[in-house]
DNA sequence: AAAGATTGTTGTTGACGACAACAATTGATG
DNA sequence: CATCAATTGTTGTCGTCAACAACAATCTTT
């Protein structure tokens, strides 16, 4: 065994003294343990709830190959083209750096094409081809199943609730 | 310069023909873009607000040196005393790949050590150290800080709700 | 005793946030 | 007008994290 550090203790194996929640004893198969300080920390109901709405995104846009970044970029560049690439990474909160490689992906599926601004010759204007129009219409579709599938893990009111409540952070 | 594809065109930079709001035109701070779809998006406020919490967990209890998931950890291994590590990474949605790692950097800190369980030679039973319950308890006090952080920027009111409506995740 | 499952471990891959440089270009200041 | 600071896109590195695949040791089942 490759385990490192295995001292040789006489432990009893009574476990799980605390807050083992209706389990009988020697039952080690450990699926209902407790949490007791963690129920009431925001950032963990969030990360769960955050990793299992990616999965869902993901799996249900699976067919599109799109991940919820990217959809995120394009329906921005949608909805204001012509904008810079420092412009919608500010409005996305990502970082520049990061919006290079997205776009080249992006561009290279033919959704995005970088213009080159004519008043500033540093930055590009961003634009959805037609292929990329046409594209995001699918997309879109594809994300508003996706999003009733969250209405259906946490109710319809429950998501529209919170997302009144987080609508200070888009 | 060493942009690729800079090829010419005479485009007008009218840009941002759609949803730009409270913007003068010639403007081009862009602080203020529409985003139109994404709006309505549970997924997109969901991280851009997992951002914002972890950065204030993070930097709340940079003191002490604890991100989210080793708070977690010791959290749940206080709670439950005894559990295997595929117990606690079951239990918090991590995998017991990543688990490893995770109880390196505790057990190197002298806060949590792995004990050989008696009944399974295979698995360890987890415990926090005498510095690592100590520790903890002043971890919970800055997370309580962190918490109240979280409150202040949504709203007591909506903090609570938000944990209702997402406690299906813990 | 043999076959299959479990546990901890190691390693790799890819997405992602953060940061630091850099060339080209712009804007402001002298 | 010349110069210097700021901006824009780009490249690169680093660290975190989820996901997977392998593996040795061990347990369980038959």
């Amino acid at each position: 065994m490759l385990m490192a550090s295995r001292q040789k203790i006489s432990r009893k194996a009574t476990g799980t003294t605390a807050t083992i929640r209706r389990r009988g004893p020697g039952s080690d198969a450990g699926d209902d343990i407790g949490l007791d300080a963690l129920v009431g920390h925001a950032g963990y109901a969030v990360r769960r709830f955050q990793l299992w709405i990616f999965h869902d995104f993901i799996k249900t846009l699976a067919a599109v190959d799109i991940r919820p970044t990217q959809y995120s970029v394009m329906t921005v560049i949608a909805a204001n083209p012509g904008l810079s690439q420092m412009a919608v990474a500010k409005r996305l909160g990502i970082e520049r750096a990061r919006l290079v490689h997205l776009l080249d992906s992006l561009e290279a599926r033919d959704f995005v094409s970088r213009i080159p601004s004519a008043t500033d010759r540093r930055s590009h204007a961003l634009h959805l081809t037609g292929r990329g129009k046409t594209a995001l219409a699918r997309f879109k579709r594809l994300a508003a199943e996706h999003e009733r599938h969250v209405a259906e893990k946490i109710g319809k009111e429950n998501r529209e609730h919170l997302l009144r409540i987080l609508a200070g952070f888009t």
